[in-house]
DNA sequence: GATGAATGAGGTTTCATTCAT
DNA sequence: CATGAATGAAACCTCATTCAT
């Protein structure tokens, strides 16, 4: 398809590509409050107008942001989830694949994990629910016995969530450190712990 | 005591300090922008140009309430790491310790919590001088031999701190668990690791 | 009739009746300023600037609905007067059609007549026209000696105007009244009164 | 009261009752929708937040101002209906009171009249109330024998709220008649008949 | 004949902040 | 110490209308 071989309607699309594009970056640099409208389009060489050609209003397009990034996220630990750990792998490995994932994931879209963990409204609700999906898995690995018994997954899930948002920001997005070795870290001193023995 | 009977100045502190522990609750529930200063002045049952009187913005009581927090907390850490645990103290207890410390301030201040982590524009800034803190102490402690030599205590720092920020507001702000308990949680999880042997 | 069997232009000013139809009905029930382009449009099935392929306006196309009403109007009125009434009717009958007559172009033109005699700015210059028609049958009358001559017949026209403007709208359009009826409770109020003799 | 004895809040009941006065007119003579917030408190010599200081909004503004007339044209209509007519009184005389109080009330009020009956949202429902309340002192004069049985209460109730709109705007708010002679002439017509016997 | 895309102009409303008393 | 009254500044959003195809 030529320049000229525009599909109809190609040309909205890429202005509503462009304004989302546009949007998550001024959300995730300048919170919710501080990004205008008026600054996103004229980001984008269009005029107020032409936002309300393709979002109700702001707070629609922060919501299709975050809905973005919900199930992007969720699809993804969904299918690192389904997809098999080769028989061999010890568990270390296997978490590790699964942390890595998501910090690649985070890595990929920093705009939007930045909406989904701090700016969105259900930035809260997103991560209970990451909770729940981490927990479950504890779980079964711990009826598997690999874990303790006297650990309350619901407090290990979440402290692992508390780490992967924390490590997000301070080490990955700002291109610190790179998903492999974050997941290693965290999963080495999750599993051994710190102690000498 | 009759009309008069109030001390100069007395009133003009207790209006002050009524405004702060509103502004507080504002803040820590609404977030910055949807905290008004009229909905804090009603409140208070004064009016708009009072809280002029006694601040200068919005920003700048905002700012009263993150330096209140910062210095309480680091206050505090500061005063549990002079003292001097007892000789016999195993190194999970200290730590407990100074975790627990930390779970009991932010306990005691929700509302602080709440804006010092999470609506402070400083947040960022003030996390970072606590993963600081800790790191100093895990420094000082890998050093006497208590901890791996290969741990990263900076990544075990960060981890601690996202760990506490999240447990604090899943857990501990809610009421679903006691300083004690999580600081032991995270101390028996952090140092023993979650694997069998 | 294939496809391109149209006539060239048909579908053009189908285009433009439909417009116009769907135009007459929404300011009919909207008013003006509640009422779309992009409403009439989109119940047309067309697109905005569809709109002005027709009408230079969305003020233009009310002035067109309000001369189709006037043009009606009086063009009825006007013929109503020309056409001879039997020697034999009483005045009670003559009136009582002519009154008939408009409450029938009103009642088959409901969409119009609220335009005609609410929404367009011109309402109230349509309304004298229609008085003075009226008037002048009445002071013709009135000079054949049928009127007590005390009557003001320019009250009696007016009288008259809002009489039926009102039984228009709420017993006419809605279906509780037919013209005829109507008319006579008219004919029968005004030329014999109330009072019991 | 000297000009320093303002009572507290004097000052904003005037800026209040002012943009009354000033939203009353511009309604009455532009319309709901030409009348801008802007042009209001420009003419008031405030500046627009002044307007949402006294205000919730434009809507609620008009919504004031069709009240104080409801309230008024039926207080006035309950008033009128208990004050009870000399026993003298023709019934020519009582009816022509009843009208003439209500466009004695029409005149003092002409910007609340042109909004009550036009501008208004419910301006219809307005004149139902006006037409129920006529009605049912029609229908109690039936009864005594005062009018034709055959007369239907409800057509003639509608009739004169007809008239009496019309009159309003046509000869009483321009200043062509007064309110006295128009009621004369309404009950006249209405009465006796035009017909010469 | 019709459309996809965009805009100019303007309107209502909100809110932190100040002035004069 | 406090208030009544007001404002500057700006944000979001709407709508009739047009341009280029």
């Amino acid at each position: 398809m030529g320049q000229r071989g525009r599909k109809k309607g190609a040309i909205g699309e890429e202005s509503r590509t462009l304004l989302l594009k546009i949007a998550a970056d001024e959300f995730a640099h300048q919170g919710y409050y501080e990004t205008k409208v008026s600054t996103i389009v004229s980001r984008a060489g269009l005029t107020q107008p032409a936002f309300y050609l393709y979002f109700q209003s702001k707070e629609v397009i922060l919501q299709e942001l975050v809905e973005r990034f919900r199930t992007k996220l969720f699809d993804l630990t969904h299918k690192s989830r389904l997809a098999p750990g080769t028989e061999i792998e010890t568990i270390h490995q296997r978490i590790a694949v699964g942390i890595t994932t998501v910090f690649r994931f985070l890595q990929e879209e920093p705009n939007l994990t930045r909406i989904g963990f701090i700016v969105a409204p259900e930035a809260e609700e997103i991560k209970k629910q990451l909770v729940a999906l981490i927990k479950e898995n504890l779980i079964s690995e711990q009826k598997d016995g690999f874990f303790h018994d006297h650990l309350d997954m619901d407090i290990v899930a979440e402290s692992i969530v508390g780490v992967i948002e924390r490590l997000t920001f301070t080490k990955l997005l700002n291109g610190l450190k790179d998903p492999e070795s974050l997941a290693n870290d965290i999963v080495r001193l999750l599993l051994y712990g710190m102690l000498v023995d």
